[in-house]
DNA sequence: AGATGTCTGTTATTTATAGTACAGTACGTG
DNA sequence: CACGTACTGTACTATAAATAACAGACATCT
């Protein structure tokens, strides 16, 4: 997370290539050539893959500077973990190191952010994800969201633009007392799309054990802590929220939830759109009037 | 080199995440969020850059079917070297997307979203986000809270937590029947909080512009065609909400929300940490009685 | 041709790393 | 409430690694 130095390992080696002794030469363009995966090597399989003795590639790496051969690993890491980094953070970083200004607050959250994001993405199986989308493009299938006390902005979220694609559509407020008169209507042929992050809501997780005991399938967007609610998923959706801050961040809950609608969107897009027109011009009128 | 096995360490992972343990879980998510770099460290760095303790770590690549951590790094550097040799395009992307038969959907969005998000940080000027930091953060100053038909998701997420950090909080819904009454106590005093994106909701708009007339601060999420009102807004943050889908993406708002929500709370944690457990107290009471 | 300096590999030493055994903790179960 | 089980970290050991010291080979210059 430190500022990156500002020449590469491979920079470093380019420039005193014709410094180097012939077997050094040999070593250097071995690294260069696969760069850097021979130098993530133990010094023993580096010299084995360059032909040549273990000792010169410690001359080799002490040339370029470096005090330990642990160092130079080290910087190969840094090196690779900035290039691979998401384009989110890639240029940010590098800017802000040149200008030499500090980092914003805002900028530092972003990079935290992104990488849980990443981490996400990871955990999504494509498979369930299908099954999901699937299951919410039933129209058949009625479709009830609920969320707690800081994710129902989430659930609302999933709520605002579902209703735009599909009719029966509920959105379950924060008013516990109705909830009762919800679950009464529950049969099998009912989805659940439930959030729930720690610290998970009792409240939240009964409702839902209710209704899939009632039949219903339920859609489930939790942390990697995964909610009690887990159990009784049909399909858990279980990413890494966790990041620099005092609170857990929602975007990767919600670009799930946007992928989703986006699918959604896309796999009938002529009755989505016939519908939005629709609903389009019914709005205009109820202006108007 | 014979023959790379058709599945990646990440897959061997995700494939077995539920069957691991909480802190191996933990162990494993580091590697996947920063997929492969923790992994070609030493034991004893990964544990400590995961947090947990060493045969943690080894237990994990036991559980993936490593007989020594050796292989299990032999085989990182193997994947590495593979997806280096092509044309890096999009990082880690790019390469998970290579096993598996063909791009998921969600991972076209994510990385569509992704560019977004990257794209929005760059266009917060630092000071204009302090600035408004520093207006809610005044607790002197009454703060209303406002979107859009869609976007009342987000004016609901930063109402959600910003209530939870200061008093004085309000979250005007979507009922426009009563906003008038709302307007009628506004001072210069106020600080209104408002979400508006294309296409620009014309009620909004106007409850924004009389707002403003009567003296409040506004503080306006927007797109970068910018809604009328930031004619009349003292901050604009204006974010780039365009992705790969017939909707616009919300994350880049929401992760800008999320990190004003984060500065705020790092800014004055004692106080926010004494009103958080407060609010915890009666939460409980409230819940027993 | 002999001497000197440079380069390189082999062997020895030391450091730190991976791996193991064990014990404490928390959690669920009878 | 006691028991058993699963999980996790601490303390330790064996091992493999990096590094240092040494010696031979080669080339170059005097």
């Amino acid at each position: 997370m430190t500022g990156l130095p500002h020449t590469t390992v491979a920079e470093m080696i380019r420039r005193r290539l014709d410094q180097l002794t012939p077997t050094e030469r040999k070593a250097a363009l071995i690294l260069l050539g696969n760069y850097p995966v021979p130098g993530l090597q133990t010094v023993a399989q580096f010299a084995k893959q360059a032909g040549v003795s273990n000792p010169t590639i410690l001359r080799l790496i002490a040339k370029l500077g470096f005090g330990a051969y642990a160092d130079f690993q080290q910087r190969l890491r840094d090196e690779l973990e900035a290039r691979l980094r998401s384009p989110l953070t890639k240029g940010v970083l590098a800017a802000d190191a040149k200008d030499l200004v500090e980092i914003p607050a805002f900028a530092k959250y972003w990079e935290s952010v992104s990488s849980a994001m990443a981490a996400s993405m990871h955990l999504i199986r494509p498979s369930e994800f299908d099954g999901a989308v699937a299951l919410l493009a039933d129209e058949t299938r009625p479709v009830t969201i609920l969320g707690g006390r800081l994710t129902s902005s989430l659930a609302l979220q999933a709520y605002l633009h579902l209703r735009e694609l599909r009719s029966n559509v509920t959105f379950i407020d924060s008013q516990t007392a109705t909830w009762a008169e919800h679950l009464l209507g529950v049969t099998p042929s009912n989805t659940y799309l439930l959030f729930d992050i720690r610290r998970y809501q009792e409240d939240v997780v009964r409702m839902g054990q209710e209704a899939a005991a009632r039949g219903a399938k339920i859609i489930l967007f939790t942390d990697e802590w995964l909610s009690p609610l887990s159990a009784v998923a049909e399909h858990v959706f279980a990413l890494r929220i966790a990041v620099n801050s005092n609170w857990d961040s929602f975007a990767p809950i919600s670009v799930l939830i946007e992928a989703m609608i986006a699918r959604l969107s896309a796999l009938n897009w002529p009755k989505v759109k016939a519908r939005m027109e629709e609903l389009e011009v019914i709005r205009r009128k109820l202006d108007a009037g």
